[in-house]
DNA sequence: TTGAAAGCGCTAACAG
DNA sequence: CTGTTAGCGCTTTCAA
């Protein structure tokens, strides 16, 4: 029965061009040969249809050309654009992409971690929603090269990827002053989360440098998600009579805006509005909305080339090897959601 | 020197348990083993933090358990969906998922289709943006099994899983016409996708339903995105003076409510807007965007339960196996943008 | 119940 | 330049 069924593999190639496994593996990876073995392994490797086996490679070199990203929601814009910026550039480097949606629970995210271990992947990048001992203790002791988007503390020996997002509620508070908004409402995310705590810084911040007090009044803790930036937005309206709304993100910035049309306001004239992130999502709405750009394409992209760095045999992850952590600045997207206030106001 | 370096396997447990590899496996895979054997290599296992490697087993084992997703572009929403629903089943079944953005381009598809053969991931979802003879080629020759998430011609082998795209534009225009719309412009995708020629189809045939002629000046055909469809809002503005504009996806329609209150008009009372996909997008604007639900998640979770089950032994792809094809029933989702028109229009 | 050994498909060291 | 062979880590006969 001759060459058995299934997939063609370097035997039955050798077989048909007559010599051994050893030569079909050379001219395969263009190694030195002779002419006419060359040939004669061409073309019984085209005749067969011939794929090299890449699980077989793997367990032979101990690298699988895989790289995993695992993040919270892939429903959400921001990991999204990490996303493409991560595949475009493990694309270029012959590397595929793994996706890992961890519904933001913990103990998926420290599974994942754990799971570097089963070789699946070459290199993992981590975006978690908070960072535990847990976690922490995971990094220490994960089984190959990991990159964080996010902050993490001093002293873990891991590179990481971070937002400025104190920088960038600064810089959306500011611009709200610079256009004459006195009263700055400030919708945020959960205040137990390391984002959510450093808007607030920033917001602050901000608020003192203009010249503004603080007021609780003003201020609404809310998870993400359009209905909750409507709702938010609703509530702030009723008690602390804001001429800006800045929110934590672009969802809830659009639900605030939602909740101001419906009570016939308009943005930028009666209210302005701005979001975080600068997603997709900014320009979908009416009026377009100006927001912060904490730069997800380009943490996804420095994230994966620290960790195709990290992967490079010259460079190799040594438990002394210094941690590296950048920073993408964050930029301020002026759209027409915070025109000038109407001058009577 | 004892234990080598790196990662422990079977052999370092086995060594320190003091027992065979074969009964490591045996144990570690729950196949009968004395007490005391267990629980030697279970502490063994455990001390060592133990991890089985997955490429060794996927060689042994011939399969992976990762599937491949391969769409055009993950920016798009409609493909987040898909990826979303899909992972959320494969996760479920135990099997990792790869993603490949194929931009669209014709040979990255056809790439990923061919590549099924290197016994990376154990099946395929392709959603391809056209179909050409070198994809039903492809289709036939491939590897492994491969589920179409679109619409393919009638004797390829393969299963898919469709959209109804004629009865879902249907749905639109007729709604459109319900709430007293007359002069209903259609701005759509390209004329050379099936898609685009699919909704065409329908746009013709609820207008006939209706009673309404179709009118080559409340018409066009442009590309996908927001601005594509603002500037085609204002072409339609200019020349076809509709009270209606329907349009072949959400990003289109947000363009085309911004063409329309860039100009002042109103939206539903002056002219009404209505969407497609209804992605997260419908539910960012103002008005929130009537659309039809063409079942993307719901596609993408067909789509990975049929190749799950071409996985599973039970049920073997077989050259003569009859090819499944499902399609999803379109929704229409009604919002504010095509409320009544204004009594006196 | 257990151990020895074969083998998944490939690469690479070593002889010839 | 070419063939033989060992081995990546694991599962699975086959004997003992």
């Amino acid at each position: 029965m001759g060459t058995s069924t299934g997939q063609p593999t370097i035997v039955s190639i050798a077989e048909r061009a007559g010599v051994s496994i050893a030569s079909v593996s050379r001219v395969l990876n263009g190694v030195g040969a002779r002419r006419d073995t060359v040939l004669k392994v061409e073309r019984a490797a085209a005749e067969l249809g011939y794929v090299p086996n890449a699980v077989a490679r793997s367990l032979k070199g101990g690298r699988t050309r895989q790289l995993t990203f695992a993040m919270p929601d892939i429903g959400n814009p921001v990991y999204v654009a990490m996303v493409r910026a991560i595949q475009t550039v493990a694309k270029a480097a012959g590397y595929r992409l793994l996706l890992h949606s961890t519904d933001a629970v913990v103990d998926d995210e420290l599974a994942v971690l754990r799971s570097l271990g089963d070789r699946t992947s070459d290199g993992l990048i981590l975006c978690p929603i908070r960072i535990t001992d847990a976690h922490i203790e995971a990094l220490r002791t994960a089984a190959g090269p990991v990159v964080v988007i996010g902050s993490l503390p001093d002293g873990v020996p891991v590179d990481s990827v971070r937002a400025d997002s104190v920088a960038g509620a600064a810089l959306a508070v500011r611009h709200l002053h610079d256009t004459g908004r006195r009263r700055i409402a400030f919708v945020n995310g959960p205040a137990d989360t390391v984002p959510g705590r450093n808007r607030d810084e920033g917001y602050r911040a901000a608020l003192a440098d203009c010249g503004l007090v603080y007021d609780p009044d003003l201020v609404v803790h809310t998870d993400f998600g359009i209905e909750s930036g409507a709702e938010a937005a609703d509530r702030l309206l009723a008690e602390g009579r804001p001429d800006a709304v800045f929110c934590a993100n672009d969802q809830l910035a659009l639900g605030a805006a939602r909740a101001l049309h419906a009570r016939g306001l308009r943005i930028p004239e009666d209210v302005a509005v701005a979001g975080m992130d600068d997603s997709m999502l900014a320009q979908a709405g009416w009026p377009p909305l100006t927001s912060v750009d904490l730069g997800s394409t380009e943490r996804g992209r420095r994230a994966a080339e620290l960790l195709l760095n990290r992967l490079d045999p010259a460079e190799p992850v040594t438990e002394t090897a210094t941690p590296r952590s950048t920073t993408a600045p964050p930029r301020l997207v002026v759209r027409a959601s915070t025109g000038r206030a109407a001058p009577d106001s």
